[in-house]
DNA sequence: AAAGAGCTTGACAACGTTTTCAGACTGAGA
DNA sequence: TCTCAGTCTGAAAACGTTGTCAAGCTCTTT
């Protein structure tokens, strides 16, 4: 029913040519045609058909971001900036999310196949690099994030966890920490295991040490950070400090603390990563590890504007800092072997010999 | 460079059209010929260019949503559940956030026009009407919420808020609260002037009392809590409970009462609205109206589902119903008259005569 | 054996644009 | 006056798919 460039151009006494390119902008056009046909647009309403443009151009103007949960307030903000970034260059956005299901991811991948996206976005660091490599295939760029690889046609961008753990561990060291635990994500992520490997370098690195029972796994969430809370304080000796792989996780321990009657930070220290907004909120306000959303965004973004000839070649990796950003949640540890009172009976905080 | 469909149907000898048909899972087509046929696209990794058969359709399969905030964990469940209704539904979903800019907005509804998206749902309850109806102009069905008015083609999704404050205000009436004070939404918005009325009603309803000082606005996120709360902390009295407009209001108001030193709910009752994931882990978990986003995103979805026929018509209203969910930061008042002491000086509760 | 029904397939014209190529002007230079 | 370059415009062929229509089969049925 909408009209189309040729009824605009047949009302306009010209061709569908001149309509056209009156509509992108050519400067091939006479001034005085292009103010006529301009008005005529103007006063039918019409509204030229972008999907058959980009149809018959062979390129879709919209790019694709993949992320494993939506509810996290840090994906729901590269998403937002990302759009951003789209908007300014009249690109659109399409957006899948996966709840951290393969199957799931598989099918996102797929579906920014079957639509012919410009460019995929694909902050979900498992690895599912098979899938991948059939956008690649296809001629579609596409950016990953955390997956310490890259292949051809795909680029990577890696946050410094490693520089950021050295500066979270390195403050509670300062702060007289000596027995760190630490709440990771799922078991099952390349990336989970990878910051939990980091954490313990930066342990090993600063002269501290932890223990096998006070490494737990999360979700990435607060239900993981919970969980993991609750998992640390059943043991007989608990750590001065936690370190934990996100906010939420952080948020869910902060919360466990809270209902157990255990102060946060004068009974234990609580370490978040990403500087949510509501970090700053929650009570106490989180120490945690920064993030540029922005840098973060347009770095993917740049990375999907690459030619033909760079799509047959390998991808580049790109370096993320991050930086501490100190609050309430950390603090000197309880003097050694101070008591800890909680609901379900008394737990020791002790220094764990070497 | 990708393949397309009559490639395949060389390489399978047979005509485009019939593999067209078992891409389409028509049964017209022979089992032999099907798998033979599936068999090749297998092989040759082939995936149908679907825009183009959208652009063929006249039907883009993609659906917009516009939001005002991304950034609020409300509207971002929305948009995440909507994308799951969509993806069982193979449809896909194109994300606008206007930041409550009106000139985003229109942009963003501009947007969903050029690419012939199916159906927009509009989550911002500014009055952009005239826009809207440029959608409807070219047949996309379009589904608001809270705009309490319709139009050709145009549904509108209302939450029961009338019924929600009167929850939130018999609580607080049971409780024993007799002043209350609002902390609203942007005083720009309809939604918010008209939130903030419902307020005044239910306060009048339950023979309660507000003051014009006690009723001021915010801007739906946790600054404008933070500011709308030390904006009623400066007056002189100050009223026992707090009804905001929404979660996040409600979290700001927390904030700052914290960082004054007050106690939530010892000192004065806070109540928001949404119940947010967070809203349950804030000290102390919020007392709020809980929506049903599942609900809500369905009857998005179900709004939309309209055919050409009923897109002439004018649109329908679907009502939203809240239910309260009671928590921490509500409890009975402080004895008449009791001091609360704050960091700037000393600020009495009192019961307002009537 | 002819006719008809039912099933499977192929040819071809769309869909709304962009883009190439050539044609029609204009004005300047020879 | 003729030619040539330079502007502007139009005709027509794509792009990859779908869907209509007709045609070719194979069975029945008469």
């Amino acid at each position: 029913m909408p009209l189309n460039i040729r009824q605009v151009a047949k009302l306009a006494g010209v061709s569908n040519a001149t309509v056209s390119r009156v509509i992108n902008g050519s400067d091939l056009v006479t001034p005085e045609t292009t103010q006529r046909i301009r008005r005529i647009i103007q006063e039918l309403n019409f509204v030229p058909n972008r999907s058959a443009a980009h149809f018959k151009r062979g390129k879709s103007q919209i790019y694709g971001i993949i992320v494993p949960d939506l509810t996290n307030p840090f994906f729901m903000e590269m998403v937002k900036i990302f759009e951003e970034l789209l908007v300014e260059n009249e690109l659109e956005l399409l957006v899948a999310n996966t709840d951290f299901h393969s199957s799931r991811t598989q099918r996102s991948i797929h579906r920014m196949l079957l639509r012919r996206v410009d460019g995929v976005a694909f902050l979900c660091s498992e690895q599912q690099a098979a899938s991948l490599e059939s956008l690649v295939q296809n001629r579609i760029p596409v950016v990953t994030t955390d997956h310490h690889r890259t292949a051809i046609g795909i680029s990577d961008i890696v946050v410094n966890f490693r520089d950021g753990m050295s500066q979270i561990v390195g403050h509670l060291k300062e702060l007289g920490h000596q027995n760190i635990g630490f709440i990771g994500g799922s078991e099952g992520l390349a990336t989970s295991r990878d910051r939990r490997d980091t954490f313990l370098n930066a342990v090993v690195k600063f002269g501290m040490s932890s223990r096998d029972r006070w490494i737990v796994a999360g979700d990435y969430k607060i239900s993981g950070g919970t969980a993991g809370m609750e998992a640390i304080l059943d043991q007989d000796e608990v750590p001065t400090a936690i370190v934990t792989a996100n906010d939420l996780t952080a948020i869910g321990a902060l919360r466990k603390a809270h209902e157990k009657g255990i102060r946060i930070p004068e009974d234990i220290s609580v370490t978040g990563c990403d500087d949510l907004e509501i970090s700053d909120i929650v009570y106490p306000p989180l120490t945690t590890l920064r993030i540029s959303r922005r840098q973060y965004a347009q770095m993917l973004f740049d990375a999907l504007q690459i030619g033909a000839e760079e799509l047959s070649q390998p991808g580049k990796v790109f370096s993320l800092p991050m930086q501490i950003v100190i609050r309430q949640s950390t603090g000197p540890p309880r003097a050694h072997g101070g008591q800890i009172s909680l609901g379900n009976g008394a737990v020791t905080a002790t220094r764990t010999p070497r």
